[in-house]
DNA sequence: AATGAATGAGGCTTCATTCAT
DNA sequence: GATGAATGAAGCCTCATTCAT
């Protein structure tokens, strides 16, 4: 997309994408430790040599996969959010499209939450991540205060509260047996999140429709 | 049963402490992969072989000390809730004792948070102590609604919500940098959470102080 | 049943004993290498240290048995010889006997069988074993042909074969997935061996009837 | 089949033969059990992850091991028995085959009767390997039968009479202190053979020189 | 660019043997 | 005499990484 000339240019590009790929796929059943590069050799349709050439270290894809992944979702976010002129719709829209892409990707939802933690090093990328949303988050609410739409508080912690809350859904959803359809939990999760803001309960009860659903293809191309 | 005395009788039960410690200690840094029986018997100060003797495997002394430890917190929480009458209250006090113990037991909190690499199964004993928890959680909020004290909601993902704040706020408190002190995050956190269920201002206003710290020792002994 | 006084003295004896016993049942599947000292102490109901009180190793537990074991084993037929004048005759008893003991005893055999290939000096136990069964056969053989029953031959090298091959339809039929009757292939293997050695027609198609059958228990006391 | 050079298309071919190679001049000494990856490694200058390269498991190698070498020696004896018509030459000079293959390489021998340790399912493949060649044993034994050569008899008990008794005499050779050489056992055990299964005296006097030596490499390339 | 054979540092587990009690 | 906890040397196998081609 960047580059549309000279032949071997591409063809990096490609082996590098298919790499991911292939990393996206390994690492998403089995977590960081237990994926070996034969796996994602082989899911890349690759030799282990090959995957050597454009990666210097099996923590290097997971890092570089960790952080693609996180520019396409926020990616999204901001797309949805874009169109909202309040700032709390714009925190609560957030919410809602991180919510509906791990919804229809447990794929990708199982990378956050199940390969992040792969010790030593690792926390830390997990760790960039979740606060790349608190900030995200974070910025809407402070917004709100200033707009005095909802009264002042201590919004750092509270966007970490919202993503923990969020999160633990989300896990609590890929962990379990059969699990029901995670949009479900939407409208109780909005209301206990908002309430806890203090967003009046008129404002609440004119719940909105969840944002579009988001359009991630489950098997990254 | 058949010694009643002092040292051969304690020693089969000293081992397999020491052992337990030292394996909280190693995996508490590491996770459960990263952690090696070497460190283990290290940390011990035993040798590998002898860990062997009183555990089939890693893996048993793994799922063996989530077990232990998650009885001492939730003995510790019930503890602490058992002289309050009000559900709120025990719900807050709960909270608060879980905060304070990892607030005082920084390597605790990684254990349950951390620790749940290592693909498969894992990840379901990790799991089971969340569940433990957001139970305990539902309970109390089940009661208050029964009471009357908070609307009717949605209890189950409002306990998940609440047990992932919580987590989220602790992690984060794990990672930072330059960690300040977690307590100073329960009054909005308290605040937050209160709130979100409905509880009336005047009531979160009259906040009380956390019950008194807990007392793990940071190194078990 | 043997011993009614001395505590002290006769404990050794027992305990001896009863070691080797439970070490009997214990190589007697599994081998040599795959027999741990935990299965011997299991096996006798007596501590692994009980054991190293009594014997150095693991590979003198090993020796001792076969070596008492075929004790037994040669007394047997040496008792069974005894009443047979001609050489012959004693040679074929001789055959018989082992034949039935085996038969009679799978577990024995393959204590003689299975175990005695545990490498490194134990080929030189097994050895040894083989070598006392020849030196009988040859005696015999010598001692027919001084009579001149039998024309002269290499007693030495028949000695050895005559074992093989007693050797051999026993380990084939210890293997068999469902083995008939041992004592059925007496008659081929007896007529087999005499007339190797030119015994005359007429005197093997006289075949005897088999020597009384072996009275090895099972699982020796 | 995409390469058809030299160097790099043989290199895998040659790796593994060297391994197996490396692996039957350690399992010849000391038998499966005793024998350690590293000693195979050892022998064939290879790493140990090398050889995990070729074959999965210890196991394999030695299964391998067994499978081609026994197929090495039945076509050894297939190609001599070849030319001769007469079923009882046939089995002659079968056995005659075999004696002179172990004669030259005591090794080669030595991983037939000694490698046989390690429970369960390595005794299968020794036996596996028995039988093969009883079975070829028994169908010479069983023309000469039906072209009344010799009178009826239990070809079956016959065939692994025999057998034994070549594998004792081999085995017994192998063990002794100062060898002899185990061609001059051949003219008894070919008599005592011969005459129990009732060929003539005459033709048993008319004896052949053994098939010529067979040439095994001592040590494999 | 890519391949795939090779390396070697661990990792988990077993087990004969020792030793304090 | 006996116990059973403890030791430590191997043993088998995995896997990230390197390297000749």
């Amino acid at each position: 997309m960047r580059r549309q000339r000279s032949q071997p240019a591409d063809h990096g590009r490609a082996s590098r994408e298919t790499i991911l790929d292939g990393a996206f796929q390994a690492f998403t059943k089995g977590g960081y430790r237990d994926t070996a590069i034969d796996d994602i050799a082989a899911a890349a349709e690759i030799s282990k040599g090959g995957i050597y050439f454009h990666f210097p270290t099996k923590e290097a894809i997971f890092r570089e996969l960790m952080r693609t992944t996180a520019d396409k979702l926020v990616g999204k976010v901001e797309a949805a959010v874009a169109s909202e002129p309040d700032p709390i719709r714009k925190a609560e829209v957030a919410l809602a499209t991180v919510l509906e892409v791990f919804a229809g990707h447990r794929t990708m939802a199982r990378l956050f939450f199940e390969a992040g933690s792969g010790g030593r090093g690792f926390q830390a990328e997990t760790n960039a991540l979740h606060e790349r949303f608190a900030c995200l988050i974070q910025s809407y609410l402070d917004e709100a205060i200033s707009q005095s739409t909802i009264p002042p508080i201590d919004t750092r912690v509270t966007s970490v509260v919202w993503f923990g809350a969020l999160d633990e859904v989300v896990a609590r959803w890929l962990q379990a047996e059969r699990p029901g359809r995670l949009e479900d939990a939407y409208p109780t999760l909005r209301a206990l999140l908002l309430r806890s803001v203090g967003v009046a309960a008129e404002t609440i009860a004119a719940g909105p429709a969840p944002a579009s659903l988001a359009t991630f293809p489950e098997q990254p191309k």
